[in-house]
DNA sequence: GGTTTCACG
DNA sequence: ACGTACGTGAAACCA
């Protein structure tokens, strides 16, 4: 069998793996999609080819190009931008620490290198294997030297193989014959000028008839097409310098033995500490040590199966422990068992099952946290259903300590949190369980499903003490312990309460916005002359744009803008426009909220939405089925459908809002005096601005400045751009910019305090809210322009909507604090970021009132009064 | 599953 | 030259 040898041209695929992988970061801000692009392309090709030995060469000097001279007055290639130069000492680090042989040898290409390696192997009767991403290498291949390239479709790494027969399919011509064929074509990515106007046809055809650039030149009157020949004979020096330059060196004097590139073990202890700072948490399944302590962790996962058993884990632990890792497992409204982490080595499941009954169980959990036993737990508002606790119990929700340490996760599951503060790779529920719901896998009886319930409670027991001297350690403890903490029972509540929907009254808008989207349908097909789907953006751009040849806006990527500002202009164009603007706006009506929202009524006749405390990275709450939070309130007709929200018999609504509370906030966090002076007068503030920004007497501020003002005034709480305002406003980037460089000079502070955020963010990698609530801003080093001026808008927005958010969420764990201690029957059903809908008794009214406003007044104290104001009504409809 | 559009603060 | 306002979620279309 003969041996085999593996070469990787290190830089060029580093390069593939960086522009095919998307932007990754570890927590410490350090780029890391390269490495694993890398990474992955290595495990891929070792565990394809099984090769004895393995090599990766790199150029000495970052970035090299192969032909420094043409560089130079070309200028072509870019420098290596910084996230990608950062992870070039990082691979060959790891790479090492794999014991990977690494070849850098100053004075020789890395091309070089790989030619004459290849070469040397082949006479030793080695295969080999070289993979990159560059076409030069082509001219190594032969039958015993295969080049192996990696390609990205759609996400998937896909490797091209060719030796000699297959470079002649591809390209006609003999892998030796590449260098002639480069000769005349050129490489730009190379930086080989080859000869003017002649490409790859052209190219192609010469030396397939010619076999080399020198034998082409010896037939130079033969050449055809004209233009090809004449270009040629005026650059035949070109075309011999771009061969010399295209050619790969083979035989360099190269210090290199076989034993160095011996592939050993790559999987070591000190390569998995290495993953898992670089947080390639799929990565580490590969190494044994990591499966050997899964095993040896599952191994003490423990099946209770009897009540006698079950009686003796809850007496353990009422009588020793004061603190345990606690998870009810549960799959939408079914509760299956429930785990248990006494110790790191005392990890229980408890099924119900035989005798076990959930009444049991739940008599022992409550038990527990009446004692005062710590319980450390993920996701706490999804068992609440089955616990007996209030803001005053000692629990601890590690989804949501896990959600402040970092917020813009997509999931906090037990296996992120033992990831991310354990350091440790735990099968997730994918892994144990794939598809499969919880519920069947119970009945299987499966140890996969017991290993994934212990998981829980074990994550949860060790996880605990990490994660609360983290948040110790970022300032936020008593964020979480004050505000998201009690917030979990507020948000439960709330979806537990619901809110009324009189289901006729829906039914009965959605019918009548049927009748008159079936009407405008066929107007529309009328006047268009053929039916289409309207709702296709497709199909509406090809008879907007091409058959009605309308004038386009702007394209997206897959065709022409159909969005209501680019139709909005084009209303006076043609009728159908204004058409295909009411059906659209109808059909959004009826198909989200008339029959979205009739889905979700229950039996009870309300809507019970879910609150998520984890999702937003700013710290809002968001709302899920259905939203709750985006009914639709600007126009009348989308208005109309809160007349069906309705308090129960005996009740009214109470609507409270703040007032421009981001505004308020940011007078505040700047310490602008205008501004707060401003807000001081209690008027109004767009107004205000616009009388100081454009230097009017208020009286005379006229209506367009004031809507202008007020444009400017919401920019500046998004991170102000020119063009952001100007695309709003509908005027010229220079015209907004002069109405942003008016409004800084007007609030000097405003633009300190705003430019003070972005330097922060770039400083610590993070901004921050009143309340200490963070938010990571990694695009702020990107050396991308878009993605860096994104950052700067985030770094500038986050604080601002974030503390806006921490003050409304005092104001509803403390509303609803007291509405349930003064024994109140007024509950309160919804928050919508700046708003708070109490269904109050009609015996209450002006109590509430006064809680609400009270409360909602005093949540912060800041430079300016925050102003509250509340409306009542008999639906939502009219209480706003 | 990704894209587009649009509802809200 | 680049090509966006900040934060969400849902529905429909289309490959």
């Amino acid at each position: 069998m003969n041996k085999k040898i593996v070469l990787i041209d290190g830089h060029s695929i580093l390069n593939r793996a960086f522009y095919g992988v998307p932007d990754l970061t570890n927590s410490e801000g350090l780029h890391t999609n390269a490495i694993y692009g890398f990474i992955n392309i290595l495990f891929k090709i070792l565990d394809e080819e099984k090769p004895d030995y393995l090599t990766v060469a790199f150029d000495v000097n970052q970035p090299t190009f192969r032909h420094e001279m043409f560089t130079e007055y070309k200028g072509t290639r870019k420098s290596m931008p910084h996230e990608l130069r950062e992870q070039v000492p990082v691979i060959k680090e790891v790479l090492k620490t794999m014991g990977v042989c690494i070849m850098e040898r100053p004075g020789f290409e890395a091309d070089d290198v790989l030619g004459t390696l290849a070469k040397k192997c082949e006479e030793q009767g080695i295969s080999v294997s070289l993979v990159s991403g560059d076409r030069d290498l082509l001219q190594l291949a032969s039958d015993t030297i295969k080049i192996r390239m990696p390609k990205t479709k759609r996400g998937v790494t896909e490797i091209e193989d060719y030796n000699t027969k297959d470079v002649i399919e591809k390209y006609q011509v003999t892998p030796s014959q590449i260098i002639d064929l480069k000769g005349l074509m050129g490489d730009a990515s190379d930086n080989i000028p080859g000869v003017p106007g002649i490409g790859e046809k052209t190219a192609t055809k010469i030396i397939t008839a010619y076999s080399t650039v020198e034998n082409a030149i010896e037939h130079m009157d033969e050449i055809m097409p004209k233009k090809a020949k004449e270009s040629f004979m005026a650059n035949i020096d070109l075309a011999l310098l771009s061969k010399k330059l295209a050619t790969i060196k083979t035989d360099c004097e190269l210090e290199f033995s076989l034993e160095e590139a011996e592939l050993g073990d790559l999987f070591n202890q000190d390569v998995f500490i290495y993953f898992k700072k670089l947080e390639f948490k799929n990565l580490l399944n590969r190494f044994q040590d990591n499966i050997d302590h899964h095993n040896s962790m599952e191994d003490s996962f423990k099946i209770v199966e009897s009540l006698d058993e079950a009686e003796l884990v809850f007496q353990e632990i009422e009588k020793n422990n004061k603190f345990v890792g606690l998870q009810y497992i549960i799959e939408e409204d079914d509760i299956l068992g429930l785990s248990i982490a006494a110790s790191e080595g005392q990890v229980y499941y408890i099924g119900i099952v035989g005798f076990i009954h959930l009444d049991y169980l739940k008599s022992k959990v409550d038990n527990i946290i009446s004692k005062n036993i710590m319980v450390a737990t993920i996701d706490l508002k999804n068992q609440l259903p089955y616990l007996t606790a209030d803001e005053d119990s000692k629990i601890f929700d590690l989804s949501v300590a896990a959600y402040l340490l970092n917020p813009s996760k997509d999931t906090y599951y037990y296996d992120d949190i033992a990831r991310d503060y354990l350091s440790i790779t735990v099968p997730s529920r994918n892994d144990f369980l794939g598809k499969d719901k919880l519920i069947k896998a119970k009945e299987e009886k499966s140890e996969a499903f017991h290993n994934f319930c212990c998981y829980h409670s074990y994550v949860a027991y060790c996880a605990y003490q990490p994660v609360s001297d983290e948040l110790k350690n970022t300032d936020m403890l008593s964020l979480f312990l004050e505000i998201e903490m009690p917030l979990i029972y507020s948000l439960y509540d709330m979806e537990v309460r619901g809110i009324e929907v009189d289901k006729e009254a829906l039914k009965e808008y959605g019918d009548k916005l049927g009748t008159r989207i079936v009407q405008l349908e066929t107007e529309i097909y009328d006047i268009v002359g053929e039916k289409f789907n309207i709702n296709s953006p497709k199909q509406l751009g090809v008879i907007l744009f091409e058959k009605l040849k309308l004038p386009f806006g702007k394209k997206t990527k897959t065709g022409y803008s159909t969005s209501a500002d680019i139709l909005e202009k084009l209303r006076s164009e043609d009728p159908v426009v204004g058409m295909v603007l009411e059906y659209r706006q109808l059909t959004k009506l009826k198909s989200t909220y008339a029959d979205g929202l009739a889905n979700y009524i229950k039996e009870d006749k309300r809507i019970h939405g879910k609150f998520n405390q984890t999702v937003a990275a700013t710290g809002r709450i968001s709302s899920t089925e259905p939203n709750l939070q985006n009914i639709p309130i600007r126009m009348e007709l989308g208005r109309e459908i809160r007349k069906v929200f309705i308090p129960k018999e005996g009740y009214i609504f109470l609507d409270a809002d703040y007032s421009q509370i981001e505004l308020r906030v940011l007078a505040h966090m700047s310490g602008d005096e205008r501004l707060i002076a401003a807000y001081k007068e209690e008027q109004d503030i767009h107004r205000i601005t616009a009388s100081q920004v454009f230097h009017t007497p208020l009286a005379e501020v006229t209506s367009a400045q004031r809507s202008n003002a007020k444009a400017v005034n919401f920019g500046i709480v998004y991170g102000i751009s020119s063009f952001g305002l100007g695309q709003d406003l509908n005027i010229t980037r220079k015209e907004a910019e002069s109405y942003i460089n008016k409004y800084f000079e007007t609030y000097p502070r405003v633009k300190q305090f705003l430019d003070e955020l972005v330097a922060s963010g770039k400083e610590n990698g993070y901004v921050t809210t009143f309340f200490c609530r963070r938010r990571p801003v990694p695009e702020l080093s990107s050396s991308n322009f878009m993605q860096r001026s994104f950052g700067e808008r985030i770094a500038m927005n986050s604080p601002i909507q974030g503390t806006a958010a921490d003050i409304i969420k005092i104001a509803m764990i403390r509303v609803n604090r007291k509405l349930k201690n003064l024994k109140l029957k007024s509950r309160l059903i919804l928050q919508i970021h700046d708003e708070l809908l109490v269904e109050t008794h009609k015996e209450e009214v002006e109590q509430v009132k006064n809680i609400l406003k009270e409360e909602m007044y005093k949540a912060a104290d800041l430079s300016v009064p925050l102003e509250v104001e509340v409306n009542e009504g008999t639906s939502w409809y009219n209480a706003k």
